[in-house]
DNA sequence: CAAATGTACACTAAAATGGTGAACATAGTG
DNA sequence: CACTATGTTCACCATTTTAGTGTACATTTG
């Protein structure tokens, strides 16, 4: 399962992503209207600046905002920054990659195949999920 | 990432299940030929014994073997027992089920789309490992 | 009975998780 | 310039999870 900070920062990015054009808003007002845990918020959102996704304003009328358009975020990168790797074993993480003590040879082992099979589909997935498309109101 | 716990199990139950149908096997020797750590493992195959999938003999000549046929165990039910839910979210867990404290209509929610749609190609994945899949040698 | 096995239950060290505290730096306003 | 509202830094903390280990016990076979 995902960690308290990864679904924080999905929710958070997603709000930012809707007020993306308007200009800086308060990490209180986010917090708040978003009902996450203000300090908590604080760490994931200055993560979220150094990875050059957020930027920020101090003093009055500061904030964060969106720093790149919605288009150019997506879910596999907020998830390997706050969970690490995407592959559930590293013997078939393409970014964290490490050979596998139990295996011989990793390319006739099937349970790597599995989870390969599973990692790339799951970041297939995650890297199509934009914050534009995560904020698109579904038809009625 | 998996635990190890649910890597030995993996590997544990693989060789078992080369086994099957040869009798008892010591856990000192699986152990040994497998390369894992001996009490800890001891702890791993209690577990799957009380799940059902192995039995054990006391005494000598005693060990663990399997159970069930091998086409009858997949991984889908070692990952749930090892790692709980094989969602990434608890709203989009079939056995954990919790609703999400963010959303007002999950029928409306695409974060929760994107994760459910890897759930399930997770789980279709997990499912059809059997360890009858799992022990196949690939043709040359 | 003795030896070889698995069983039970508690315990522990280290790391990860989910935060909080206190002081500081910067930008804008009067 | 001083004040105040904001974000920033760095350290700290409690709880849970992970990956085991220690010790004693129960059962079967020879």
């Amino acid at each position: 399962m995902l960690s308290q900070k990864t679904r924080y920062a999905m929710v958070a990015l997603t709000r930012l992503a809707r007020e993306y054009g308007n200009g800086a808003m308060l990490i209180s007002e986010l917090a708040k209207s978003e009902r996450l845990p203000q300090r908590f918020l604080e760490n994931i959102l200055l993560d979220l600046k150094k990875m050059g996704i957020l930027g920020s304003k101090l003093g009055k009328s500061g904030g964060y905002f969106l720093l790149r358009h919605p288009k150019d975020v997506n879910l596999a990168e907020i998830v390997r920054q706050f969970e690490g790797p995407i592959a559930l074993l590293s013997c078939v993480s393409e970014k964290a990659y490490q050979s596998c003590e139990f295996c011989k040879d990793e390319t006739l082992c099937n349970i790597r195949k599995v989870f390969k099979e599973i990692r790339d589909l799951t970041f297939e997935k995650l890297e199509n999920a934009t914050l534009e498309e995560l904020i698109k109101t579904s038809p009625l």
